[in-house]
DNA sequence: GTTATATATAGATAAATATCTATGGGGTAG
DNA sequence: CTACCCCATAGATATTTATCTATATATAAC
């Protein structure tokens, strides 16, 4: 490159600090490389021959090439580039989106792609470790999981308009037994915290029906056909179609985690996102079920 | 690369017939040189990582412009591409365009540069190696050239319409004797030429004005200033404006050489012209005036 | 549980590579 | 004509590189 810009075998050996035998030689085993003369002397001046010429050319752009892949790296070093795939249970689909959003927009070139699963299948994704990030109620206890509480999780009861329960003075959780309740599949973390509730309480259910999503258990509800507990997150704000009920003696709520192995590569993306999430928690989720405890994570290099 | 295609590491040790520990370390080493993990095991099945994919983008482009340059070296040795430079003595400048026109069109991408000279000028860009190919009427008897005839050069007298010596039955060369000769600066071959067959028959010009190319002479001749000693080559087939003249006792000629340098690396353009040339000679110059003994030159590889 | 397959690591080695110093030849400029 | 600068070549050497064998480890298949 340098005899090019220099046209002297002796001046490039002065400048990359060489000896001219050597840039000689180099020069020599290219050509014997290449097969064709690079260079020739003309009235001992260097000329670069088309071969040369072409071969510098080509080099130029190789060159360009791995610096165009330096700064791919360099993107993907700061969080700019790459991909950071989160896998999530149900729930937490309602809540998530108000973090990625904004998190897309400010590096847009970041693939975040998102797998929503019940907590069963999540969970045999963390085992086998296909994501990045995990989102879980409640964190497997495997030693190759680190977890760190993010959000809040309330769950309430949630009974059709007009339901009896609703002329009581007060409810406790004793006087909703008798009614049915829809609940989603076993394994789900809110039918967990609920049976281990009332399992404590040495309560049973007389009816329950067991539904696949929480819209079908919300739209169940408001159609009559039985009463349920749902995350405060899922219940959209302005529905009116069923009630919220207060139960006096009943105060179950469940955390969200940000679940990540510790026995796997974090990549520079999935590491980006969670340092915004631990920045911007409080701007995007409501502040009142906010519980920013993402320091736990190992997330600096 | 192999990698990319076969996500396997052992696959990959067989295909290439190394074993696979030297797979794994050149991809380790790779890894460290480029800072950032390239595969990563999932379920026991190796994935690309973002940064891998990136670089095997990378080095296919890096690749292809190797390919490219491969392609480009095929054209130079083919003759297809290059630059053939030729230097020429003035008086050729009118035949040999007859040759690098066909030429030119059958290989458009081979740049053909002319320089011309008068036979001073050439001479001195044949010592220096200038060019590929330099073509000369007296080739210089160096012995780093090698030249072969490839066209005669007969000279013809011009007189003006009209002129006295017309009116003669028959024109010896002593009758030209008397009359202003137009010639062109000493040093040109033909000068040198006609200088030679004076001195060798004792003759000597009573008057000669010396002029700076062919054009110029042949129409002062026409206007009457004078006669002259031009190529046959030179002089336009239409053209009366002036009258050629039969002398009975004198037939000056030249031939006209192809030249190189033996010490000089043939360049594949000039190889391709030369050989164009030795085939197609008869077809694209009057045949009545070829000379085709460019085998003598040593243009295989 | 045993076997087979995939990757990772350590240690050894032969070949290739990048250098250097010393020297020779050709040409230019005082 | 001599000193100087340029490139070319030869010989020596130290480092780097590519590769192997042997072995360990983990997972999947039987």
């Amino acid at each position: 490159m340098s005899v090019v810009k220099t046209r002297s075998l002796s001046e490039t050996a002065r400048q990359l600090h060489l000896t001219q035998p050597t840039v000689s030689l180099q020069i020599k085993r290219l050509q014997e490389e290449v097969g064709e003369p690079l260079i020739s002397m003309q009235q001992q001046k260097l000329q670069i021959t088309e071969a040369g010429l072409e071969l510098f050319r080509t080099c130029k752009q190789v060159v360009g090439h791995f610096e165009d892949y330096q700064d791919f790296l360099a993107e993907l070093r700061g969080g700019e580039r790459g991909r950071c795939k989160i896998a999530m249970v149900n729930t937490a689909q309602y809540i998530l989106p108000k973090l990625l959003g904004p998190y897309s927009n400010l590096h847009p070139h970041v693939e975040l792609p998102l797998e929503i699963g019940n907590r069963e299948e999540v969970l045999a994704r963390f085992e086998r470790g296909e994501d990045d990030i995990y989102v879980f109620s409640h964190p497997p206890s495997l030693e190759q999981a680190q977890a760190a509480r993010f959000l809040h999780n309330p769950l309430e009861f949630i009974v059709p308009n007009n339901h009896p329960l609703l002329s009581l003075k007060q409810v406790n959780l004793t006087d909703l037994m008798q009614y049915r309740f829809l609940l989603r599949e076993n394994g789900s973390a809110t039918r967990m915290l609920f049976e281990s509730e009332l399992q404590s309480r040495g309560l049973v259910l007389s009816d329950g029906v067991q539904m696949a999503s929480n819209e079908a258990i919300r739209v169940a509800v408001s159609s009559g056909m039985g009463i349920s507990l749902l995350s405060h997150h899922v219940l959209p704000m302005g529905d009116h179609s069923f009630t919220k009920l207060q139960v006096l003696d009943t105060d179950i709520a469940s955390q969200w985690y940000f679940v990540m192995r510790t026995d796997r590569h974090i990549s520079h993306a999935a590491r980006s996102f969670l340092k915004f999430a631990q920045t911007n928690l409080e701007q995007y989720l409501d502040i009142k079920w906010v519980r920013n405890e993402l320091h736990k994570l190992n997330i600096e290099p």
